[in-house]
DNA sequence: CACGGGGTGCTAAAGATTTAGCATGGTGCT
DNA sequence: AGCACCATGCTAAATCTTTAGCACCCCGTG
């Protein structure tokens, strides 16, 4: 089985988003509101399949992703700039700047501008 | 029914990367095998949820996203930077560095760095 | 013309996912 | 102690996905 069901997804991500979660704060999360008993019967297929690590917090607990952040993230950039940005780098930051351009400050900008600059230095 | 299957992903993605493609096609991108028919199986499907359009070419289907993939693009783009970036850009941008710094040629980095800085002037 | 090849539609069954609901256990309060 | 509350575990059923396989159609060729 390669991959995700959509409910899994859901949950990943919202673990993901929040770093570690209680069963009742990733219901919150999750699209069409399923029963709190829904999201705790998948949390267990979850714990199972190792999707998911769990640690007692007083009386509960609480849930993160089995694999770290980081890892997944990158795999998920990846995803998205070889199925949707054509593999371009430049195309994504296309992008990233048309849908975030209102809420960026001009240093966030500059921030930006920076870190490129820097890699191009390294680069030679 | 909000969001896709496991493989009704598969294959969105298949098309959005192709731009169109065949019920053959199709299979040949996907993971795990699937039988021609199963492919088949889930394009009718898709098609009735209007996730797919197609048109006839000769004696075949061509398959194409319903929704034009700018629009998939940037709301897959939105979702990643939401759930794994924070929400911010420069963290997008830093991760995208890091990713395929090593395929990015200095003109690259040049034209990158071009698209921010004006950007930043349109801002101001 | 008959046949093979490659496409289509469809149905029905196998398999996964997702859900509800009940049983149980601990904690804190009166 | 007994109750309310909030967790947990589990099973069994509903629902959705995914698959195989058959029937049909069109086209090109021997």
């Amino acid at each position: 089985m390669d991959g995700l069901s959509r409910r899994e997804r859901q949950i990943m991500d919202a673990l993901h988003r929040r770093g570690a979660a209680t069963a009742a704060e990733i219901q919150a999360d999750l699209p069409d509101g399923p029963s709190y008993s829904a999201v705790r019967g998948l949390l267990r297929v979850m714990r199972e399949k190792e999707l998911v690590r769990y640690h007692q917090d007083g009386p509960r607990y609480v849930y993160e992703p089995a694999t770290p952040t980081e890892e997944v993230r990158s795999s998920a950039l990846r995803r998205v700039l070889s199925t949707f940005f054509d593999d371009s780098p430049e195309k994504v930051v296309a992008a990233l700047l048309d849908i975030s351009s209102a809420d960026l400050s001009d240093d966030d900008l500059a921030r930006l501008e920076r870190r490129i600059r820097e890699a191009r230095e390294e680069g030679r």
